[in-house]
DNA sequence: ATGCTCTTTTAGAGTTATTCTAAACAACTT
DNA sequence: AAGTTGTTTAGAATAACTCTAAAAGAGCAT
């Protein structure tokens, strides 16, 4: 049993790392089976601050369960993000690999040159998207005839 | 000679495709040679509203000259993308392909769930930007050391 | 618990977008 | 024109996924 020994790193201010009633909970309310290895990856990326790509998340995955796959951790991530309970990041730079966020609360990102991702802290964030003029929104909304279903509000540095 | 002898069939409100000797300028001035090759990229991503993919662009440039390699098409993407030329729109979708645009005043992109990528239009596209809120992207700066170069709006829709 | 069904996992093969390589070619410099 | 450097090319190579088919596991109904 390699995944049930670890101690929940809280990484995040306003997030405690679930335990695994919670999580099997989270799964079902979001309609996701739950499995060992969807468990070990949700709390992995959870526990990281990094917006690892799926190659580094598999790194830090091994080091709870050995046997998880690189397909495992595609499929999964496919999964979370298809159910909201992640987001995808996909790479400033051309061909790089897309990084993956635990955290669904909305923020912005600070995208660096070398392609790493950092969070701008929550109450720049929120001061950034409330920003964003709703009226501008439902404007465009009428005039495309498109429903709008996100922002996002990248910020790049260095 | 094949791309000599296309007109400028204008699809942007405020830019009229430039004839070969301001395109040669326009080459210079950004610290690039001028080559027949870029001539025709560059006037095939301004004369399309599509944002295209490196693939779909090359379609667009054999329309004018079938000889131009695929290579070449990253090659000067990548050139463009590097003087400022042009703007490189990473995928939402995973390992989806780079869509290219060559209308560098800054504006707001509504990407769309099959990956396509609309304009916002100009009026709507500066209201949103202009929104963001200066001195809190300073504070940023100061927080974290990093050095702002950029802020980019998207849309979601559809 | 046991069986049944449907979903998930896995290793490895396959695909796609992009980059590299090395040779031919074309632009600016003198 | 000759030389130097940057660019283009086809094709090989790589990176980041995605697919496949078989084995394992989850959840439900006995």
């Amino acid at each position: 049993m390699y995944y049930d020994d670890w101690m929940s790193v809280d990484t995040r201010h306003h997030e405690h790392s679930p335990n695994a009633q919670e999580l099997r909970a989270l799964f079902t309310e979001h309609g996701l089976r739950s499995t060992r290895q969807r468990e070990v990856i949700y709390q992995s990326l959870l526990g990281t601050k990094e917006h690892p790509t799926a190659e580094e998340l598999l790194e830090l995955v091994h080091t709870h369960d050995p046997e998880v796959s690189q397909a495992t951790i595609y499929n999964s991530l496919e999964a979370f993000v298809g159910c909201g309970l992640a987001n995808r990041i996909p790479s400033p730079i051309s061909g790089g690999a897309c990084r993956y966020d635990a955290d669904i609360g909305s923020h912005v990102h600070l995208v660096l040159d070398d392609g790493r991702v950092m969070d701008v802290p929550m109450d720049l964030s929120q001061q950034i998207l409330n920003a964003v003029p709703a009226h501008v929104l439902e404007e465009l909304a009428q005039r495309t005839g498109v429903e709008l279903s996100g922002v996002k509000v990248e910020l790049f540095g260095k």
